[in-house]
DNA sequence: TAGATTGTTAATCGATTAACAATC
DNA sequence: TAGATTGTTAATCGATTAACAATC
């Protein structure tokens, strides 16, 4: 799923003062093809204009539209611990129209009922998501409760999570995971490291 | 690369007191295909008993070999945010065989010089990766500044970065990069429960 | 019109899976 | 030996790329 991506280098051309663009410029700014920008957009039913590209604004709008950006997005947190804590002060989420509504953890010490983002009991998740129709979720607690909490977000109607957790939950047909296991990350890349290393004859 | 991936599942196993594993014990341990299983331990000369399987303890060995666990890995973490603080004090980390040895900033209100991990001058970067033969780094800054400090790193001789900052860095052929966008992982997840959704007749 | 760029089809590439001979 | 599992080859699948007719 590349549309993001094609949305962020949109946004940036759009700053340079770009009011159309060629797939081309696009594959660059994406550092994808051309053949693949527009593969992938006919696919989402974008048109281009023969000889005449994209117009910017209006692609702007469509990927808006495809990705959800047309309005916010809340999003609960479940796990207030290092990575947790550092989620809920990330600015990134709110810039891009995602908001983290309420954090939620088994600890007593970590809630702050009235805080400008609260942090709640764990027992008061399913309640809140039904009340506020939440439908995606972030688990940053540690593995062993992982799959716990991910069976009560499902069961109160969340539909997709991100997961920090370093164990792969698996995804089910109708709902989304993503791990991120910030160890494997980095292995793979100590890997690389090492056979690049060796491959020059180290 | 589903080395690190074997390995974790080998690691469960070995505490479930398995002694030896067929490919198949693995694959669903590691939510993949016996066939993939098999094929990539070739890949990688790994060869296990014919109809006895692989032994534990020795595959463990050999993936830890491959993957670079057999000794401690020196990393550092340039950008002492948000995110950055969060992997400083990381637990999986130390857990790994990772050790992130030293944070830098630009900030001086962010300096620690005689923490257990200190956080020190950017300009000191430089020195300190050579001085420490580091050849691994996490990039934890604000986008505008990402590239920089990227050209810095390879500068002083480091080999690979984890990056977090929202742009995606690209690779060259002795320079790996691994990219993870907090944000765009959220923007999958929506598109994704916004299209099961949809499907489903809204 | 001539030239340039799209949208799409066909060709290529790589990764996954199936299948089975080798063999313990 | 009979049965089970590997290692590997061949078949399948899906994704990327090339190429080009359509057309603005």
């Amino acid at each position: 799923m590349r549309l993001s991506r094609y949305r962020n280098a949109i946004i940036r051309l759009k700053a340079l003062n770009f009011v159309r663009v060629f797939s081309d410029n696009l594959a660059d700014a994406a550092s994808v093809t051309a053949a693949q920008v527009r593969k992938d957009f006919s696919i989402f039913g974008i048109m281009g204009h023969r000889r005449g590209g994209y117009q910017v604004d209006d692609l702007l709008g469509q990927l808006s539209k495809i990705l959800g950006k047309d309005k916010f997005q809340d999003i609960i947190l479940v796990g207030v611990g290092n990575i947790g804590k550092a989620l809920l002060h990330y600015p990134g989420f709110e810039k891009s129209g995602i908001r983290l509504v309420a954090g939620f953890d088994i600890d007593p010490a970590k809630y702050v009922a009235d805080a400008n983002i609260p942090i709640l009991p764990l027992e008061k998740m399913h309640e809140y998501i039904l009340t506020n129709d939440i439908k995606i979720g972030i688990i940053a607690v540690p593995d062993y409760a992982s799959q716990q909490v991910l069976e009560m977000m499902k069961s109160a109607g969340i539909k997709g999570v991100l997961n920090f957790a370093p164990i792969t939950l698996r995804e089910s047909s109708d709902f989304v995971i993503n791990n991120i296991n910030l160890v494997t990350e980095l292995e793979n890349i100590i890997y690389f490291v090492k056979a690049a290393d060796s491959a020059r004859g180290k």
